[in-house]
DNA sequence: TGAAATGTTGGGGCG
DNA sequence: ACGCCCCAACATTTC
């Protein structure tokens, strides 16, 4: 009897997954396996609250096999190693089904693991392929516009695939144990597994979904569908989402409740085309898409790295979203834009500093997503916010936070500031009401800030009048900026 | 998937 | 009645 290692990466998932569900259909014995990859969980770019996410999610996994016959196999060490050693065990003669994984490390690992052993590749990651949706000379879209229509002119995106009845797999493997974990009060929040992502998409698709157009961009609203966790370990197939947007369209009452599944459809081609320019742009890892981008002389001003990251820059809706983050791992994604806006145009900081740091905090956190969402706030990416394109955190909380219950659910010591200067509580009137003493004054004056960085973008975009422009920008660095 | 600066319009107060 | 100014409201342009 054939025997098939899956090989478990990215997609905790017994529904809709083409890499195990062909392994079923050859009806060979099934090895589902999980390498704790040291290189992984060791990067200065990993999380130890998404790391516990994903241990949970293993353990959850292997509760769900054994419902199947079947069991987790873990295995700690390079996965190559790993793979090569399991195989002996088993006398040989395997293979290998995996879910395609695109970051740059995960390709190369791949690469390697290929180059030794038979590794098939399946999709499940994206909802099509990351190399799938190019131009018709082959080149990839660096535009998000027409690369939706192209996605979404390429057809259906397939069935789902059934839950295997069983999964067969031999007794007698060794397996190692998950680390221990220490449970954290924010861990409860997003409860890990399949099972809660199903639970979780019923939900949006029950009671949120028809508003979502509107509610998606309130931050003080639970309007979002909160699955990205869920997404990014491949807990929900994200076809499986995608067949559910379009159900909804189908069905859609109103022209509301129809542009509302579609918006949330195009969020999900979103994640598809960054996950796209990654695969075809690797070095978006490590520098600027756009040539012209690269030379941005940034202020990196360690203080003000230390207070955005704290939440304590003194603009409330800033710190309310830094320190949602810090406290469940998750962040509104208006409130994602609001905070890398604030970082590489106020405080002028390089956007990988930041990327980073969303990477250790964010549940969510994916090399593709987090990478094509801090570029194109910084304005250095594919089809980036344009240079100019500053927002201001004041209008941006008044807009999308309007009586401030964001502001002051994550930032108590702004709770009795009246609505009117919630957002600007440096505004207030000494005789208003003597409150918000322990909260910080601004950090940089927006007004100040914004001139200053349209004149170092502006310097990158347009070099022929730079010479004035550096006359200004010696008075700015006279300036109290960071 | 901005915001600020600048331009235009039109109503109302007032001499 | 008329011109002038102010300025809110909206539109357009610029960053």
């Amino acid at each position: 009897m054939q025997t098939i290692i899956w090989w478990i990466r990215r997609d905790l998932r017994l529904r809709d997954n083409p890499a195990l569900h062909a392994a079923v259909q050859a009806g060979a014995q099934v090895i589902p396996l999980f390498i704790l990859d040291p290189k992984l969980l060791n990067s200065p770019y990993s999380s130890p609250r998404r790391q516990r996410f994903l241990f949970a999610g293993l353990q959850a996994l292997h509760d769900d096999l054994r419902v199947k016959g079947s069991r987790l196999i873990l295995r700690r060490g390079d996965p190559l190693a790993v793979l090569h050693s399991l195989i002996a065990e088993l006398g040989g003669d395997c293979e290998i089904h995996a879910a395609e994984d695109y970051s740059p490390y995960a390709e190369k690992r791949d690469a390697s693991v290929a180059a030794d052993l038979p590794l098939r590749l399946f999709p499940g990651t994206t909802i099509r392929p990351a190399r799938e949706v190019v131009k018709a000379d082959g080149s990839p879209y660096t535009v998000f516009t027409p690369y939706s229509k192209a996605w979404l002119s390429r057809g259906d995106v397939g069935a789902l695939l059934p839950v295997p009845a069983r999964i067969n797999t031999p007794r007698g493997i060794a397996t190692d144990t998950l680390p221990e974990m220490e449970m954290d009060r924010s861990d409860t929040l997003f409860p890990s597994g399949e099972a809660e992502a199903q639970r979780r998409l019923q939900r949006f698709l029950d009671f949120l979904l028809d508003q979502y157009a509107q509610a998606r961009d309130r931050m003080d609203l639970d309007g979002t569908s909160s699955l990205s966790p869920y997404l990014r370990f491949g807990m929900l197939s994200p076809r499986q989402a995608a067949l559910m947007a379009e159900f909804a369209m189908q069905k859609a009452a109103d022209a509301a409740v129809l542009h509302s599944a579609e918006t949330w459809l195009n969020e999900l081609i979103w994640r598809e085309f960054y996950f796209s320019v990654l695969a075809h742009f690797p070095y978006v890892r490590e520098m600027s898409f756009r040539e012209e981008m690269r030379a941005i002389h940034w202020s990196n001003n360690e203080a003000a790295f230390a207070a955005w990251k704290r939440g304590e820059t003194g603009y409330p809706v800033v710190d309310a979203a830094m320190r949602q983050l810090l406290a469940t791992g998750w962040m509104h994604n208006r409130a994602r834009m609001i905070t890398a806006s604030f970082f590489t145009k106020d405080l002028l900081i390089d956007w990988r500093w930041g990327e980073k740091f969303f990477m250790q905090h964010l549940l969510d956190g994916d090399p593709a997503a987090n990478n094509g969402g801090w570029q194109w706030s910084a304005g250095t990416g594919t089809d980036a916010a344009p240079y100019f394109r500053v927002f201001n955190p004041v209008l941006q909380g008044q807009k999308f936070d309007p009586q401030g219950e964001y502001v002051r659910r994550w930032v108590p010591e702004l709770q009795s500031v009246p609505d009117q200067y919630i957002h600007a509580p440096w505004l207030m009137p000494e005789d208003v009401v003597n409150v918000g003493k322990k909260y910080p004054a601004p950090i940089v004056d927006h007004a100040l800030a914004r001139e200053r960085v349209l004149l170092v973008y502006g310097n990158r975009m347009n070099r022929k009048e730079s010479g004035s422009k550096k006359k200004l920008l010696k008075l700015f660095a006279g300036a109290d900026l960071p």
